[in-house]
DNA sequence: AGCGCTTACGAAAGCGCTTACGTACCCTAA
DNA sequence: TTAGGGTACGTAAGCGCTTTCGTAAGCGCT
């Protein structure tokens, strides 16, 4: 068992293996001018002694950092937290340490954090959460992710294009297809929906999927009603609170997302409005609650933990010319909060 | 891996302020030995030039490190979502950086975490989850942190007593007594727990806490069926199957924490079994979708956002002589899952 | 004055690592 | 043979900070 004494340095391997401190160095970063066997011999000592770098010291000395930024809106946010899971397992595999921050959805606050980042030296910086339609919020983050990049770090996005920087990108267009094909399916023509607070691409994209399976039928978004508030479950309850009062004849409400269902489905079953037979409920992005709630959610589902190993993958990967997209793909998943349309 | 670069360095700011290196470093970290005049204004300076200290080198030059490492089960949970959220809010303010990884339930492998995190040098380590109940197994964590505790390092667990560290302990008794209380109450004698697999302490302390109650009643834990599965939605599944099963004229079943409980309902409503009028259920911890299901969960809430709070203001205050400890505090919280015994 | 003592500061020695740069050595070609 | 060009490795110069140690100045005391 490879006890791991106080302090053990490079010296230490490097003298127990017979070479320089360079060549240790060199061996155990896999660069060449080494010959196979001393490296060999070095892997094996440093094995044997247990030897971990200090990073802190390989960092300063212009090695690449071995910790991860991940930028999240709020961890405690199953969206979130899953995708974080997925980050921290990739980076266990690779011996990555990976650095959480809240960006609590502020632009500003985000931008804080960013800079933080930077100015800590992480190797990679993960950015997670809708992005913002105003080209503008973006721009300084974008610059500054473009500096990052510039002096070596790696950058991947996880649900926001106009980082210029890879990105994994939900399929927030298609899913909100599938969730208006579906509602359509079933008959129901008086839509509401649920939407976050204006400004989020992942808002307006996956409105535009909704508009794109409306249009199919000779139908548009514009007829449909569709209420702002939070991405919050508390969201969801004002949105719902509205719709009842504003669009009484409403059979079907579409929430943008799970969190917003959730809500939605708590006022309902509040005035006791029997889900699906009066009202049929979708939600978007599956959150493992989602099949445990009472009528369980028919919502979209994205791998959450996916597009956190795959974002981690695609910074790992040396960067390209272009920046990279990576798609998630979706899957609509039909549960008990839908069915047909009730007669008028 | 970002290069040297137009960074911005202490000797910037000491040859902008007028003065040697030594004082603004020593100026900066408030240390004495520099008089109020100079300090003041390195300080202005360095906020002038917006200057960001390199954690690298600070810590590499034996300063404070300047991250802490957390340690969850899996932060996917939304347990460990949450007591996440409050450290890295405590964090944020302090500028300090969290490092999360996961130990999956697994001591060895929260054993290799630990390593790391050790060996990567963080100056605080933060350890949530239960732990086991086999000392011996915990032993060589606890040597580990002693260890790193002698040199200078903070750790302060959350819910684990026998680790020798500052503590944040849940009221796991006290709750499981109120929980046991509030089904006695309502006039059930036919209790089932659905406990997760044994050797967590976590799991002890909350029976005992049920037993506690039990015994005020005339009665004793040992009267109880206790179904073992795992501390997750398909352990409650099983669970509940089981006490179905084997135990047929339960009224109530009580799951030791809410992802169980989660399960546990899913089981009822698939028996088609009606909650709370032919069995009450309740949960442990209060995740924030017990308010969300339906039947709305009773269960004992604990602050798991203070907690991660707490831990990290814990491990920020110096070490003391004897390990600190800081209980939670609990709030039953009664809901839709719990109603009278049924008359049998 | 002269002595010690404190206080405010600077010079310089590392912390453990990466990476130019230098140097032996060997192999080939003229 | 020797110049020329790899290849394998060692030497040493930092990376940006903290901290020890040294020093000069200021103080009160004999």
């Amino acid at each position: 068992m490879p006890k791991p004494g106080p302090r053990l340095r490079l010296v230490d391997v490097a003298e127990r293996a017979g070479v320089s401190l360079a060549t240790a160095s060199r061996a155990l970063a896999g660069r060449d001018g080494v010959s196979a066997e001393v490296a060999d011999r070095v892997r094996q000592v440093s094995r044997e002694l247990g030897y971990v770098a200090n990073p802190y010291a390989r960092t300063l000395a212009g090695g690449a950092s071995s910790t991860v930024g991940l930028v999240v809106h709020q961890i405690d946010d199953p969206y979130f937290s899953e995708i974080a899971g997925g980050v921290i397992q990739v980076a266990g595999e690779q011996g990555l340490l990976v650095q959480i921050c809240h960006s609590g959805r502020n632009p500003e606050h985000e931008l804080r954090q960013l800079r933080h980042l930077i100015a800590q030296r992480v190797g990679i910086i993960l950015i997670a959460g809708s992005g913002y339609a105003d080209p503008g919020v973006e721009a300084e983050a974008k610059r500054e992710l473009a500096a990052f990049q510039d002096l070596g770090g790696r950058v991947a996005a996880i649900g926001r294009h106009f980082l210029g920087v890879d990105a994994v990108l939900p399929d927030n267009e298609a899913g909100g297809r599938a969730l208006g094909e579906h509602l359509l399916g079933l008959g129901h023509t008086r839509i509401a929906v649920a939407a976050a607070t204006g400004g989020l691409t992942t808002v307006l994209d996956r409105l535009s999927g909704v508009d794109a399976a409306l249009r199919a039928h000779g139908r548009s978004l514009d007829e449909l009603p569709i209420v702002h508030a939070d991405f919050t479950r508390d969201g969801g309850r004002i949105a719902a609170e509205r719709i009842l009062r504003d669009h009484p004849g409403t059979t079907a409400i579409l929430a943008l997302n799970d969190s917003m269902a959730i809500g939605v489905l708590a006022t309902l079953r509040a005035h006791r409005i029997v889900v699906p037979e009066r009202m049929s409920v979708v939600g978007f992005n599956d959150v493992s609650v989602a099949a445990d709630l009472a009528p369980s959610l028919t919502t979209v589902r994205l791998p959450m933990t996916d597009m956190g190993r795959m974002a981690l993958d695609l910074a790992l990967k040396p960067r390209s010319r272009r920046a990279r997209r990576r798609s998630t793909g979706h899957t609509l998943v039909i549960r008990d909060s839908t069915g047909p349309a009730p007669a008028r």
